[in-house]
DNA sequence: TAATTGTTTTACCAATTGGTAAAAACCCTA
DNA sequence: TAGGGTTTTTACCAATTGGTAAAACAATTA
């Protein structure tokens, strides 16, 4: 669970050289590389290759931690331990903590704006665009819990490292999105709304299932959220969304079924 | 700015000693008491309100902290000098900066609570019971948006301090609102649908206006959110709710315009 | 005025923080 | 097998962390 990257690792990481006191000089475990694949791949690329991925396994207990307890809680040293690495291996990849957490912070953009295409995709069918956007935004939400949290972390403090790039990159895409809304409700195939307020409902609305998975499971009573969960969610959001975006009335049947507690 | 708290401090809290380096037995600032009232209050009420006062000052200083920051970004030094106190001074109040953080959490969630009865005040009127949910929600994340942002923190950390107070004090008011929707719902005064995605969808798309206020003001291309701002996203939430959860159709006329950029 | 209580400051503390410098080990290629 | 580049470890560092102990001061009471 903790280092799941490298196939066939050899260093013992799990053995610290902490127990070892005195022993100043003893014979180090190797490097950390993973034995080659053996494919005929060009060296260069294998060396930045095993790079990479321990650069890869930094950056993914790095979001998982930021996720959990934001920038100030985390320590490097921290970071390090739970990927096998001392703090200084670390600063050999990334040259300062804000520099790691810019990078995790940049990973964590892409994904999320990954997600925000559905609308543009279906220029001529509301209903089914709106559809897809919610669909895949809870996807987000349910596979990438700890990117939707890095983020709201961000977003919660302020923004006060990445508003620079999310003005660059998230707001043309929401006003791109906003857009296509405005459309719609020129060539009357939805009803004339503030755009931008929809899309605000809309990312709480899905990324709550991600950022307050916590608390939702247990007003849900379970350990964690399920599959079912968010099939739940998904059914009540497009319904309201739909009940308030579209023109035609009784567009959603139903509404996902209480379970009568 | 810093403390408005006491009327007639006397303490010059501005001039630190930090700047006399080699003074080290010089006549020290007397004590942080104010001038008092000159009312004929009882004695020992004056004492205990001078001490509250400052254990409200940090109370505060530290909500705004942690709400920026979280847990662990904050650091008990950055909460004292906020106040214009010493670290030793603040742990004379608070043993530990876990119980502060825990009592400022406790009246974080008294104020989250004290918005989440509307549902239970209108107990035959659904759709006046929820407009007021949501407005009253929506007041909460405009007139208490570091509370929001520090529950928000706690939550998206997995709630590690608050978990236990969670679940004995919001769950079952949760609950209280659940089991209201469902009666309306058996009184054929409401659709039936999960009240627990209802209830997570409201708070989701009210909170966000706290919690996400820095990208809002950002998609809205100005600085701070206004009292229109709210205005529009109460218009909206509530639209989109009573048409899901009420019976019959075109409940609310309109939705807020957009201003057409 | 003296004693007592309540509050603040001074002086510490060990542990941890982010970060640097350089030596040592490793790996690949020549 | 020697060398050179890449990675890792060792050894530090000053600053800050949360926290303690006790002295000094202020306020209230006796």
């Amino acid at each position: 669970m903790k280092n799941p990257a490298p196939p066939t690792t050899v260093k013992p990481k799990d053995a610290k050289p902490k127990t070892a006191k005195a022993g100043a000089a003893k014979p180090r475990a190797g490097g950390r590389k993973a034995a080659e694949p053996q494919v005929d791949a060009p060296k260069v690329v294998k060396v930045s290759q095993a790079r990479k991925l321990l650069e890869a396994d930094i950056l993914a207990a790095a979001k998982r931690l930021f996720a959990q307890r934001g920038f100030g809680g985390v320590s490097l040293d921290h970071i390090a331990r739970e990927v096998g690495a001392s703090k200084q291996n670390l600063l050999y990849y990334f040259p300062s903590k804000e520099e790691l957490y810019r990078r995790v912070l940049h990973g964590v953009l892409d994904v999320w704006l990954s997600y925000m295409d559905a609308l543009s995709q279906r220029p001529d069918d509301p209903e089914q665009a709106l559809r897809e956007y919610i669909a895949g935004k809870l996807r987000f939400s349910r596979e990438h819990p700890d990117d939707s949290r890095v983020y709201a972390n961000e977003v919660v403090s302020g923004a006060p490292i990445f508003s620079a790039e999310i003005a660059a990159r998230v707001i043309p895409a929401v006003q791109a999105d906003v857009a296509i809304l405005n459309r719609w409700a020129e060539r009357g195939l939805c009803r004339p709304l503030d755009g931008r307020h929809l899309m605000v409902l809309l990312w709480a609305s899905t990324q709550v299932y991600a950022d307050w998975a916590s608390q939702i499971s247990l007003v849900l009573g379970k350990p964690a959220l399920e599959e079912a969960d968010f099939a739940a969610a998904e059914a009540l959001i497009v319904d309201m969304v739909l009940r308030t975006v579209l023109l035609e009335k009784g567009a959603a049947p139903a509404v996902g079924l209480p379970p009568k507690s």
